[in-house]
DNA sequence: TCCTCCCGCCAAGCA
DNA sequence: TGCTTGGCGGGAGGA
């Protein structure tokens, strides 16, 4: 840069050395490293020396002198630029994007034809490529491997490669599918994604250990490079880094997105299925980030070759990089090629066809399990007439919307597909006026959580393992209360941030995924499902979008029209869809279609081993098991959802009760049904007690429903539970909600002593004085005998007087209610 | 701060 | 033994 005089005249030679330095593509010149005071570096003094003994070496560095003349010229300015501008050097030499291993790969590709005549084959030299594309060798590497992996190209010899283009293409892709089936990626990226879910909501529990073993037992464990007749793979090194050489992660990447529907695969998700095939216990995160850096090599070049495009993919927890498929479509199995997958895998040849609905199908009813349940239409059509005499019979404020929606969102956690469940096997099922893609994408939009799901309808639902459900997708988390006076527990079902607080609070309390049902809205499970998938470019999105919008779009009249058929058919899955999903974002998705009201609420562990099919059938027969079952045999009775319409409408996002307000007097305690939570294990039918009115109104007195004095007749038919005379006192403990934004809540109640459900609507007495909503909350809580014991209710399970008479004001700001 | 992924070390394996 | 091949991970540019 600043070379001293004395050097600059000392050699010409030098300088021309020097010169050429400047270079961007070669040597980058080092200027500002060069001592002020010794120019002179080893290599520039040992080259002068050799170009001073050696004529030729000087003759043949004055001709590449003048062959470069030209661009040195240029060089040269460069450098001049260089010297005036500083450090703008730096921004002189081609950036990080311009020496992008996808670049490369175009340049790369820009020397072949894309289909090259069979008759003269054209060779790769890599000697040539790395001298003509100024890269490192290293990096060509890079991309033949995965051209390699495609067989686009396959290795001649050292140094030497033969170009095939894609002429092999559908060939291979269609190898990689056939073999992807077989080492059943979809079920191994079901199960990863299942696994994650507990893992974020159990991190050392059993279940997860042992899906984690399952998942490694489950997949090939040494599936090997798949081959095509004539393109034969002669790696330098075949055995050991053979498998795990880039071409093979390249081929399962491929399989990965062949495989899967919607085409598009998450980093995340393939990393941890490629590492998984070594070993998924060790899995630890350099491993991880390892695989992720090579994926991205392998995307890169997959991308230049228009095979995949990158997206993101925005789930609860975040935007993740994704990698959808835009190669060819891929026809599954279509004929039965002469590839030879030299898979190791020991799975059977799949030699059916499979169509995109029997992948849906498969995709929804994973083999194993016993969920492999499908309702047929017609027993859609039979639940539905059942459930529109039941509305006949019920009156017509007893077909509650609010509640069919609450219930709607009762929905199992599992959720995500069970909650579009019925209508997909619907559509599978019935096949109207659908068209094979439209299936495909609907199964594919589900895909993401398609973990093994149970058919609400045909089996009792807690004879499902309780491991089978993902805790994670709980949004409203269970908390177990033991209480130690009694020996009992008690779940409370809360709110993630209440749950929180309760752990904070209470080191005795313990998050414990439970099996109960998924309060979280429909709209969540599709915002869950249908993940949000944005591309770069943003066309993809629109596309992408559109299903998701049109299935949501079906969801929603669906969810007015139907609510009470789909009450119906998910309260029956209850049981073993009891867990909650949980979600960060239920807050903010408060604007969704629907969701849920979040609020703490105890219930007796009880509930899941008396809630259960059997009896729901029993009590369909009498006419009590009315829509609202959908509460049924499950804690989620406790909380209180909403269509978030009216929750706009009342502001109610702010709602959160304090849990640590959640006090059981021992004397409750002693007076109600608990059991240990062991019981939620059970499957079993067991009869409950008779119906039992101590206990009804145990619970009633617990939520503060009604005073310590007020008894409810019990009868496991439908009661009229009389309206306090004295709840004046919470509303006039109040005093901030407006009138206008009040909001009737209703909610179910399941009773596990009458085995029935009851319909509640709360109202204040007084409506014209604005309510405290502290008041509220205490009143939600308090244990009987307590002071403002009495909330203005009228609860009955028919629901007959529900909307007339009920309505609580609730409170427009948050509900913060301290410590008692 | 996290995502991306370039870069080059260095070991395995081949000629 | 030198060269080719390629696994691997540090760390830097970019978003």
């Amino acid at each position: 840069l600043k070379t001293p005089l004395k050097q600059a005249a000392t050699s010409q030679l030098v300088l021309t050395e020097r010169q050429p330095d400047c270079q961007p593509l070669t040597t980058p010149p080092k200027p500002k490293e060069t001592p002020p005071a010794d120019p002179w570096t080893p290599t520039s003094n040992l080259k002068m020396l050799i170009s001073a003994a050696s004529p030729e070496i000087r003759s043949r560095e004055q001709r590449r002198q003048l062959s470069d003349s030209s661009s040195e010229a240029l060089q040269t300015k460069h450098c001049l630029q260089e010297h005036l501008l500083g450090d703008e050097y730096e921004k002189s030499q081609p950036s990080r994007k311009e020496k992008s291993l996808g670049l490369l790969c175009h340049k790369f590709l820009a020397r072949y034809p894309d289909y090259p005549s069979p008759s003269q084959k054209s060779y790769i030299c890599l000697d040539e490529v790395t001298e003509e594309l100024h890269v490192e060798r290293r990096r060509i590497y890079d991309i033949v491997n995965v051209l390699e992996s495609l067989h686009m190209v396959s290795r001649l010899a050292r140094n030497r490669y033969v170009w095939h283009g894609r002429h092999n293409l559908p060939q291979t892709l269609q190898a990689l599918k056939k073999v992807g089936e077989e080492n059943k990626y979809i079920q191994q990226i079901q199960m990863m994604k299942k696994r994650e879910y507990e893992h974020e909501f159990d991190p050392d529990s059993e279940r997860n250990e042992e899906m984690a073993s399952s998942f490694g037992s489950s997949e090939q464990s040494e599936m090997s490079f798949v081959e095509l007749p004539g393109v034969e793979f002669r790696a330098a090194s075949v055995n050991g880094r053979k498998y795990k050489s880039l071409r093979v992660m390249s081929q399962k990447f491929v399989m990965l997105f062949l495989v899967s529907t919607p085409q598009i695969v998450s980093l995340e998700v393939a990393a941890k299925i490629l590492i998984g095939e070594d070993q998924l216990e060790d899995l630890d995160k350099s491993k991880f980030k390892t695989k992720i850096r090579r994926l991205y090599d392998i995307a890169n070049v997959l991308s230049s070759l228009k095979l995949i495009k990158k997206v993101h993919v925005t789930e609860e927890r975040g935007r993740k990089p994704a990698f959808k498929w835009t190669g060819p479509e891929v026809l599954p199995n279509a004929q039965d090629t002469k590839l030879e997958a030299t898979s190791t895998t020991s799975s059977p040849p799949i030699s059916e066809s499979i169509t995109s609905k029997e992948q849906c199908s498969k995709a929804l009813f994973p083999s194993k399990g016993k969920q492999n349940f499908t309702r047929h239409s017609s027993l859609i059509k039979l639940v539905k007439s059942i459930e529109n005499d039941r509305r006949k019979i019920q009156s017509a404020p007893t077909s509650p919307v609010k509640i069919s929606a609450s219930t709607y969102q009762s929905l199992p956690v599992f959720p995500n597909t069970i909650a579009q469940f019925p209508a997909i096997t619907k559509h599978q099922l019935e096949g109207q006026s659908k068209t094979a893609e439209e299936m495909q994408m609907k199964c594919a939009l589900s895909l993401p959580e398609a973990v093994p799901k149970p058919e609400p309808s045909q089996q009792p639902a807690l004879s499902q393992p309780l491991g089978v459900c993902p805790a994670s997708h709980s949004s409203v988390s269970p908390v177990i209360l033991p209480h130690p006076q009694s020996g009992v527990s008690y779940a409370i079902y809360l709110h993630p941030s209440q749950a929180h607080t309760v752990t904070t609070y209470s080191p005795g309390f313990m998050l414990q995924p439970l099996p109960c049902a998924n309060v979280t809205g429909i709209k969540s499970n599709n915002s869950k499902v249908l993940n949000k998938i944005t591309t770069e470019e943003g066309d993809t999105q629109r596309g992408l979008d559109e299903p998701t919008k049109s299935l949501a779009a079906e969801e929603r009249p669906e969810t007015k029209s139907e609510t009470s058929q789909r009450c119906l058919k998910r309260s029956q899955a209850l049981p073993e869809t009891n867990l909650i999903k949980r979600r960060k974002s239920d807050e903010e998705s408060l604007d969704t279609s629907l969701t849920f009201f979040p609020s703490g609420y105890l219930i007796p562990l009880t509930h899941c081993t008396h809630g259960n099919k059997a009896e729901c059938s029993t009590k369909e027969k009498a006419g009590v098991c009315s829509l609202q079952h959908t509460a049924y045999s499950s804690p989620i009775t406790g909380v209180i959802p909403m269509p978030a319409s009216e929750l706009k409408t009342v502001n109610i996002p702010a709602f959160h009760i304090t849990p640590l307000n959640i006090m059981l007097s021992p004397n409750s305690i002693a007076a109600a049904p608990v059991l240990s939570n062991s019981c939620l294990n059970s499957s079993s039918t067991s009869s409950a007690p008779n119906p039992s009115s101590s206990a009804l109104n145990f619970m009633l007195q617990h939520i503060g429903l009604i005073p310590a004095g007020v008894q409810i007749p019990a009868n496991p038919v439908v009661q009229h539970v009389p309206v306090s005379s004295q709840s004046e006192n919470i509303s006039h403990s109040s005093g901030s909600t407006n009138v206008q934004e009040g909001k009737v809540i209703e909610f179910t109640f399941y009773s596990p002593i009458n085995e029935s459900n009851f319909l509640f609507s709360l109202q204040p007495s007084a409506p014209k004085e604005p309510q405290e909503p502290q008041a509220v909350t205490e009143n939600f809580f308090r244990t009987p005998g307590g002071p403002n014991t009495e909330p203005a209710l009228s609860a009955n399970s028919d629901g007959t007087q529900r909307t007339s008479q009920g309505a609580l004001y609730i409170p427009q700001r948050k509900l913060e209610v301290s410590e008692d």
